[in-house]
DNA sequence: CGAAGTTACGGATGCCGTAATGATG
DNA sequence: CATCATTACGGCATCCGTAACTTCG
């Protein structure tokens, strides 16, 4: 017989993940639980039924993909997308209510924000296992765009991924949060060139709106004196507790209760405000128990703009129909939540 | 070790093949060459992987798709789509100007529209083989979207399949033959009252804009006598020559030179016009000669826009693309072309 | 020499085709 | 009883993992 070898999914798997791995196929084989030799075998059989090159060689190394290569990856990601798609929507009818929800988030959003939320959310899906994973932004959107996570939710660094879908939350500011005892708690109105004057104490660069932060000094021709940095609110608090600076956190940040020992004050008149967004995998298919986790976060976003989102390839498209909605405010969320 | 069972893409055109034969699962094995045991296994190894019924069995048969099945064939289909896409893109790249190219037309067109582009077209690509498919408009729709041919070129009847992109060419209406010496070749300009008082010969009903002719009459409240019927002008005419009746066919079929014992009678004012249009599957991939191909075919129709219709999966969008276009008269692109 | 890809080989999985069985109208 | 799907079974391809080889920096 002829050797047909009819095309199979897993190479178009080998071909994707060498392709992400940068062309190392040893890591795609460690990261697909394989072996070497199985995937460069697999390969060459695929170029060969092809009877092109999709990775150009060059000594024993992938030097880079070919113009093939280009267009038939592309090709091949689609195919995984709908694959995986097919497996969601298996799931989905195998059982509606029951599955996995992975969130790729900020520590700022699992400590303050999504509580309540996750909270109704269980109590409307016991038998959704909620997976919460915390790490950068950019950490972030690599967990959202290779599966480990199904959503990422933050604030910077997530438009970037064209693999993604980002979908608009809500604006929020910052609060700016004192010692009782501190010279700026007796001033009337703060501005920035008072913030300058004093050691200030916020998030560490890239995380939560940082350099919304930034710009605005930048903008009055300030530099700042940030003594301090941490990528959490706690820590944050904690140093301005013991007196290190002026902390600047998101207003998210700010709970009342707790943090009655220091004075709070608004400060959406000193910084443009920042946009936390939700984002999934292109062409993914959202399972019911999703699209209800956003509209419990979001609830400016409904199932339908959800789903037309999802499903919509351009990208232009997509922007015009997020341009219609009207995105809250943090703080507007919160009254009405109560 | 667990029986992973990790889904296969003939898993996926078995489904999608036993969707398209009406859910018999013999056809499907008929059609795919291979055999009936082997499909039903695999497609219960697929919906025992993915834990949901694919298709509904009352019985010994297939009664329908279940709702998650609908959904799994919209998916797997895109996978196929994809897959061959694959194929076409590394056929593009071994050999640029190498391949076939299946049309699949009518009498009418192959006749007498094509053989100028057909000669412009294998001059310029000598190594693509050409494969011609006659038949009626809706055997033309099937071959195309079962990619038999690559083609679809018609004037009735292609709209349906939404598998088809079908793109404007170019609009024509009919020329009436007679014999030199019959009544009407000496009256002035012809009425459709006059046309139904003479026996009629002209194309089957399903064919060639048969029915727009068919509405004509019927407007203004005639009824035609239409003795003899054919698939294709030649046989029109020959009947026409031996004094049958009064010859109605696209204007496309007279030739000049060779009718020239014939007298030829533009009906443009007599009926509306039909409109010709290319077609192919949605998602396809165009080769480049495909693409000149269409480009030799109606000029008017560009490399950028013939793509964006390609990968536009809305209907809507690629109305209003197509909506953009000045679609020729068949007669302006004759005096062109010359 | 270390890192990476390809070749060689053996074992086990699993696909497919033939034949037999069961169910349906 | 004819049609169609499913079960049973055996052969054969092929996929994968281990091990050895090669090539480049």
């Amino acid at each position: 017989m002829m050797t047909g070898h009819t095309m199979k999914l897993q190479q178009l798997r080998f071909v994707s993940e060498i392709a992400k791995q940068h062309l190392n196929i040893s890591r795609a084989a460690l990261a697909l639980h394989t072996s070497q030799p199985g995937v460069s075998k697999q390969i060459r059989q695929l170029e060969e039924e092809l009877g092109v090159e999709i990775f150009a060689r060059s000594g024993k190394h992938l030097s880079h993909l070919t113009a093939a290569g280009e267009t038939i990856l592309a090709h091949a990601d689609e195919v995984l997308r709908q694959v995986s798609a097919i497996k969601a929507i298996a799931l989905e009818h195998a059982d509606k209510n029951a599955g996995t929800l992975g969130i790729a988030t900020t520590h700022t959003q699992s400590r303050y924000v999504l509580p309540p939320v996750i909270g109704r959310f269980i109590g409307k899906f016991p038998r959704v296992a909620l997976q919460l994973h915390q790490g950068s932004p950019v950490q972030i959107s690599e967990l959202a765009a290779n599966g480990t996570a199904d959503f990422a939710i933050a604030t910077e660094a997530l438009e970037q991924f064209s693999d993604l879908v980002m979908m608009p939350c809500y604006y929020w500011n910052r609060a700016i949060l004192l010692p009782r005892d501190h010279p700026l708690a007796a001033g009337s109105t703060l501005s920035i060139a008072d913030l300058a004057r004093f050691p200030l104490v916020t998030y560490t660069f890239g995380f939560t709106g940082r350099s919304r932060l930034d710009e605005a000094f930048k903008q009055h021709g300030l530099a700042p004196n940030v003594v301090f940095t941490a990528a959490d609110a706690d820590v944050i608090k904690t140093y301005v507790r013991l007196g290190l600076g002026v902390g600047i956190v998101a207003d998210m940040a700010h709970e009342a209760d707790k943090d009655s020992d220091l004075i709070a004050i608004d400060a959406s008149h000193l910084f443009a405000p920042s946009l936390t967004s939700i984002g999934f995998r292109r062409g993914m298919h959202l399972r019911s128990y999703m699209i209800e986790f956003i509209e419990m976060f979001a609830p400016h976003l409904s199932r339908g703009v959800i789903e037309s989102c999802a499903l919509t390839q351009n990208t232009q498209e997509r922007k015009a129909l997020l341009a219609e909605l009207t995105v809250p405010r943090y703080a507007d969320l919160l009254t009405v939540a109560d």
